[in-house]
DNA sequence: TGGTAAAAAATGAATGTTCATTCTTTTTTA
DNA sequence: TAAAAAAGAATGAACATTCATTTTTTACCA
């Protein structure tokens, strides 16, 4: 197979280095000659991997959404608690915003803008299941409020992206403490109170 | 002077225009030719309002914001009750962010990304300051959590932007219920459990 | 195993377009 | 009628993408 034969590092170097450029400048200000050398590599190159500018930054989306989701459940399993259940995935994608600073930017970054295609975001959506299938069950449980899931997402998850944005401006200090507390909001807010 | 003699409806089509094109195409793809014909305007003429695009941008950012926090606290008093005021203070931001949707979904963008300068930021995180208040004077009287503001602001206040923008995708209808839904989750997450 | 030719991958330079900004002229205002 | 404001066309730089070559890899045979 011809695609298999490039080198798949070449193509990782890229898909690195239009993060850390976009994340930087922003799309508007990343030119692919700019990514060709954080890269090193062509210009021309990054035809060989890619359509055009939009298709890279698309691709690049879906594959760091892709790497977000699996982190998040790669230690769930569906037949925990709803209460513990929550804790491990909110605490894994806590941890991936943390650590994975870069890749999660970049995320926030394609979310708020009309960076993205929409079909590529519609792609990104898609591995979030595993979540809403424990919200379900957790409403079902009466452990969950009875709430959309876009309000449980907006108030149990968004909210770290807020956190790991303003952490990466140096504003404060996301610590062990911090992240506990935050934890604790989030669940208080979705569930149900006794 | 001779600022004051250009055309100030001429200065407020640019900046409408400008938040319209950014929302729909994002800064790369908003040329200043393009705000200039939604504006009714030639080229040339932005330059006689502003410095260069940047400088167009980030002004609109900054008029923005205020318009955003003059709203928020307009009705607001500080002799108001900490959990009066909050709710005076949300629901005020959350009428914003459904009315004035193209504004804060601005707003979202410009806080989402490198696309504004440092200094204009920080410029627009001043005027939040009546909210901060609040929440101190709430801790004081052990009916707010003792978090610090980031995380309060994470929990009770920035999950409205993921819903406005969720809403403006199509996804979901934000409507009365769930905005009240809302509040109550915001509420649940910064307040003292008793 | 080593040599070689065809195919694939990679490159640097070229191309043509788009765009921010400026310049010169015209129109409006005072 | 002079000064300010606005306009449209011009300018030059930056950029995405393509082109013509060169380099590397692959596959085959001596």
């Amino acid at each position: 197979m011809a695609k298999l034969q490039k080198s798949i590092d070449k193509r990782n170097a890229l898909v690195k280095a239009t993060i850390e450029l976009v994340n930087n400048n922003g799309f508007h200000a990343t030119p692919m000659s700019k990514i060709a050398k954080m890269a090193n590599v062509s210009p021309a190159t990054i035809y060989l991997y890619f359509e055009n500018k939009q298709d890279l930054v698309n691709q690049t989306y879906i594959e760091v959404k892709a790497e977000y989701t699996k982190y998040a459940f790669e230690t769930y399993d569906e037949s925990m608690s709803v209460e513990d259940g929550f804790e491990l995935i909110w605490k894994r994608i806590a941890d991936f915003k943390l650590k994975e600073c870069e890749n999660a930017m970049f995320l926030a970054q394609c979310d708020n803008t009309p960076m993205i295609d929409e079909l590529s975001r519609q792609q990104g959506i898609k591995h979030l299941q595993p979540l809403l299938d424990l919200w379900t069950r957790g409403k079902k449980e009466g452990i969950i409020k009875p709430l959309s899931e876009y309000l449980l997402y907006a108030y149990a998850i968004n909210p770290l992206s807020f956190l790991m944005i303003t952490q990466k401006r140096g504003a404060f200090q996301l610590d062990k403490t911090h992240l506990e507390e935050a934890y604790q909001s989030a669940w208080s807010s979705i569930k149900v109170c006794k």
